[in-house]
DNA sequence: CCTTGTGTTCTCCG
DNA sequence: CCGGAGAACACAAG
């Protein structure tokens, strides 16, 4: 979303005022007229710092967070219209799921959608920033996240490894898709308690953390079904999944074992009953 | 019925 | 009875 930096909001058009949170600090009124001044993200959270105004002395942040299917499409100068063939991927972004609209004074538009409305946007001061950051855990892909700041992570938990990696308290980011991925990755089962991992698991887990991911993020995510990323366009690392979506399939790396489809922490979860200890 | 991210509520245990 | 941990639930719509 960085081609929206410094771009002056001219306005906002709100479709469906249920998106939005924490009302009490007019959305609009926050939004209107200023500038997006810098834009980072924390865990699955987006945070875009809104332009002070002349005589505010604290920064308000437009976060956004997307749930199952919400996504950001930005639109420039000559796609920005309405017409039918502006929207290529029309169950995504139908008018029907098209909430927010920012409108920038350079032409260009961004939108806020979403199917199943999972995802939210919300403007915060400082405050409310420091709250919620303070719900994250360890940003998987830093520097600071060393192996023996993940071995005191884990340590002691009672909970299942594929519940603890989903967590965002323990660990920021990881959601289902990259779970599984990661725990076929190190040949470690779903359904393991975390603290019964041998000091070696714990190892492997962690540097599967890390190339998953790396992965991943070089391959701009994973489209399963319909996810696109800000310019429309699928993400590449579903070429890459293992396990998951595969439940009843041969395991492509022992060839023997059949990939299980069970339930852990809630959600659908596949692992190969042979590679995974 | 299934899918998932996350905020809330419930339950268990010391 | 309190607090924390972890599990379970609720939500949305295709």
């Amino acid at each position: 979303m960085g081609k929206v930096l410094n771009k002056l909001v001219l306005r906002v058009e709100i479709n469906n005022v249920n998106v939005i949170r924490n009302r009490k600090n007019s959305f609009k009124k926050a939004l209107e007229r200023r500038r997006f001044v810098n834009i980072e993200r924390r865990g699955k959270m987006l945070i875009f710092e809104i332009e002070k105004g002349k005589k505010e002395t604290k920064r308000y942040f437009l976060l956004a967070r997307m749930g199952m299917t919400g996504r950001l499409v930005y639109f420039s100068e000559e796609d920005a219209l309405w017409g039918e063939n502006s929207f290529k991927n029309k169950k995504s972004f139908s008018h029907k799921h098209c909430h927010i609209i920012f409108k920038f004074k350079e032409d260009a538009v961004m939108l806020f959608c979403d199917i199943r409305r999972f995802g939210y946007m919300e403007v915060v001061g400082e405050k409310e920033l420091e709250d919620r950051l303070a719900h994250f855990g360890s940003e998987p892909l830093s520097d600071s996240f060393t192996l023996s700041v993940f071995r005191n992570t884990i340590k002691n938990k009672k909970t299942t490894v594929k519940a603890f990696l989903l967590n965002q308290r323990y660990v920021a980011g990881i959601g289902n898709i990259y779970a599984d991925e990661i725990l076929f990755e190190a040949g470690v089962r779903p359904c393991r308690v975390a603290s019964s991992l041998s000091a070696e698991e714990v190892k492997v887990v962690y540097k599967s953390i890390k190339k998953i991911l790396r992965k991943a993020v070089v391959n701009r995510g994973t489209t399963f079904s319909d996810y696109v990323d800000s310019d429309g366009k699928e993400g590449g690392f579903k070429k890459y999944l293992k396990v998951y979506g595969r439940g009843g399939e041969k395991c492509l790396n022992c060839k023997a074992g059949n990939i299980k489809k069970i339930r852990v922490a809630g959600r659908g979860t596949c692992f190969c009953e042979y590679c995974q200890k």
